[in-house]
DNA sequence: ACCTGAACACCGTTCAAGT
DNA sequence: ACCTGAACACCGTTCAAGT
């Protein structure tokens, strides 16, 4: 019922409405329908007026990617051993909560982001924290992110997992694996 | 040059051949490039020729990521725990050499074909014979698994990865880390 | 600067033919 | 049964406008 707008009349758009129809769309249809057609279908305008706004969809998913990072919680207590599995375990459910997104974010190996180096300068702290030096440090960031990430591709609700068959839930799982890998990194160094 | 095919001549094309040529447009041009249409090009016939050898270009895709896993070495020797850090090693360079499918893989959890199933059987036996039991086997094969392919989607030659600054060689961490796991693994039985 | 209309160069897939 | 031609319903992106 609004009056159609001609070229050059304002939208009021912005690239936080345009992320912000995106992430809408992303948590209702999946990534599959994540089309900067729909993005701008939802938004009342043309599909072309998003590029006032991103450069590009595959920048606008990267910042998509780093901003689910944000609602990783940064460990609070004094020990390193336990403030990494806290951080590792709350960068798994913050990627559960975002499954669609999390294969795309393996395909891109992980994000470059502001979040993304925010999450690294904390490992880094806690690993060294916990007695690891030079090359070392690295290698045991790179295990645990892999492992995070890839535990949680392997747990979204929706598919039928092959190597889940007569399994313990996802979590209780993860944080198994992740004790074995934390007491390795700490006691190998 | 050759006489192009009106409708109804066949082109001596075949299931095999289809996969064929998915596979070696997938190592030239990689997963980007790999379209029904671009297939069909490279074998000198109408795009939709293709569907009477393959269901869909998602049904030759999971086709190509369980055929990939054919080449993953069975272990030879007679320790359990040495036996799984063979077979999981030999998984990771095998994805290796695919870079490309990793995050497909990742996206479909996996792959339900012959030869996953293969190697989840020869996994379950390697972790029986370590002692596992129940829930703990399927447990401890998800980690593994998870870790395999997570790794490999961070070991991509191509990509700048952001948890690998300042890291040595992918393969020596791989192997680093899977120790972990496995040690983790049988000592936690 | 921001938006539209139209277009370009693509996709996967289906359907009705032809042999 | 196998293949083609044509078409359908899409994509991301660019370019020349208009205000």
């Amino acid at each position: 019922m609004t009056t159609p707008r001609g070229p050059g009349q304002r939208a009021g758009l912005s690239r936080d409405a345009v992320l912000g129809a995106a992430r809408l769309l992303l948590a209702e249809d999946g990534l599959e329908r994540l089309t900067m057609r729909a993005i701008a279908d939802a938004l009342g305008v043309a599909p072309n007026a998003l590029y006032s706004h991103v450069a590009s969809k595959s920048a606008m998913v990267d910042d998509l990617l780093d901003g689910v990072l944000a609602a990783v919680a940064a460990p609070s207590g004094d020990d390193p051993a336990t403030s990494l599995r806290e951080v590792m375990a709350s960068t798994y459910d913050v990627l559960i909560a975002h499954a669609d997104l999390v294969p795309v974010y393996l395909a891109r190996q992980g994000s470059r982001g502001p979040n993304a180096q925010r999450l690294g300068v904390i490992m880094n702290d806690l690993l060294g924290r916990a007695g690891l030096e030079g090359t070392a440090v690295g290698e045991a960031r790179r295990v645990l992110i892999v492992y995070a990430i890839g535990f949680a591709a392997f747990s979204t609700p929706g598919g039928t997992d092959p190597a889940a068959v007569g399994v313990e839930p996802a979590r209780a799982n993860f944080d198994r694996g992740l004790g074995w890998l934390v007491d390795g990194i700490i006691g190998a160094d």
